[in-house]
DNA sequence: CGGAACATTGACGATAATCAAAGCGAGTGG
DNA sequence: CCACTCGCTTTGATTATCGTCAATGTTCCG
């Protein structure tokens, strides 16, 4: 089984055969690691950033009051690349949600690749852009979409990019290790109204959760109710045209 | 006055003369347009992306019930550059909050810029990042913070961010060109939410805003409030310690 | 002056949070 | 092997934040 986060980045951008080699060079020594451990930390500094092989992890941010908000599902192949400038006051912290087999890339390292191989470089801006347009899509879930709606869109979103790592699914059903309350820290919910949406769920017979592991029954009706892969576009005119904005 | 688009550039990497030369030239001709206007949509296909120069302008989603959700306030010197990859479903628009000017930028411009020049590559991937950190922090805004601390944060951040650009500010003032409908779909909230909410603050003599004129009277109590400029870590140990993460 | 867009206010309703307790299940130690 | 425990899930009762609906006011502009 090829490395995920190279086969990630293949499907970015066209990579050559000499980019395989160094990235795949930069991820070896993979280390283990248990559920609920930090992976990243302010400690760490900035010198690498965590690529996940195996395992769910997860970027959160801690608020004075106790609160938590998971700020991103990270899944094999996932990097913390794009993680705040080094000045930043803002910065994350990732954590394990479930056993993670991962590797730390050095800046420095990843760096000269791109230096080295533009598609390198190409392939990185282009997971960035995926980052950015799942973390658009989670600001519009959580701001406009009422708890049942965002839960199913969330578990829409799993299925899909799990559906890009190999394995990963069988018939709809996929390892689902978040407990109740880091899928309340994901969706900005209480695990109280997460409990009660997910029964909805259940018992409309769209989906099971059971020891960890999700089946999804009816993916198309979890998509209505989710609104998934159907951004919708305002009737408009084109570019500087100067008639006013649809209401 | 320079163009904001390289002077933000310029802090972000440590750019060459030639490349300043360089940005420059790829943000000749800008365009004027007024409010409520669309600057970038499906339609413009993906061979260039927007660089608001003055002005504000925001990405936003609309969602089969009529609901919108801005995903990201634009202010000058901001770019589109980390859209969604062209293959994805998730297109966003771009809409003009007050007249702007803007430039539209080939991307295979600013490819082959990033392939002459590496520090030019840092910069746009530095950009990506601080885009990345501002879309965690309003996912964590409408997740975890109510009404009235998201409020309080927004308005920080936009005083944080127009802080860097030249005569954005005067004496912790700036124009503030959103109605309340618009200011609305950045919080997630209802626009009669948001004119309640926003009493609250003038009352509390903390802001006043009229006439789209933003006026903070006490930036340091606005801060607590919105919990500005202080994620918290969690306590903890570092990378690979087995130790169980706190509560 | 008239109109349209925007802001404000009030009454009411609904979604989600809070508080609290009980049930379940997997792993542990006696 | 069974009781125990700890973490997680489930349920109920109550509260509150925020949304909805609807009307009135205000400002800006042609």
């Amino acid at each position: 089984m090829s490395n995920p986060f190279v086969q990630r980045l293949e499907t970015l951008s066209r990579l050559q055969d000499a980019d395989v080699q160094t990235l795949e060079e930069l991820c070896k020594s993979p280390r283990d690691i248990g559920a609920k451990q930090y992976v990243f930390r302010e400690s760490s500094g900035s010198a690498w950033f965590p690529v996940i092989i195996s395992g769910w992890a997860a970027r959160h941010q801690i608020l004075r009051n106790g609160g938590r908000q998971i700020t991103r599902l990270m899944l094999p192949g996932d990097a913390y690349y794009f993680d705040a400038p080094p000045d930043s006051a803002l910065r994350e912290e990732v954590v394990t949600l479930s056993a993670c087999r991962f590797v730390l890339i050095a800046h420095a390292g990843i760096e000269s690749a791109i230096k080295a191989s533009s598609p390198i470089g190409e392939a990185m801006r282009n997971y960035g852009r995926m980052e950015n347009s799942i973390l658009s899509s989670m600001v519009v879930s959580i701001g406009r979409r009422d708890a049942f709606e965002r839960m199913a869109y969330l578990i829409c979103e799993l299925h899909f990019r799990l559906g890009a790592i190999e394995g990963a699914i069988q018939d709809d059903a996929f390892d689902f290790p978040l407990t109740q309350d880091d899928f309340a820290d994901v969706l900005g919910l209480t695990p109280v109204h997460v409990n009660r949406k997910l029964q909805q769920l259940r018992q409309s017979g769209i989906i099971s959760l059971r020891s960890k592991r999700m089946q999804i029954h009816d993916l198309a009706q979890l998509r209505r109710i989710a609104g998934f892969g159907s951004a919708y576009l305002t009737q408009g005119r084109v570019l500087a045209d100067r008639s006013p904005a649809p209401a």
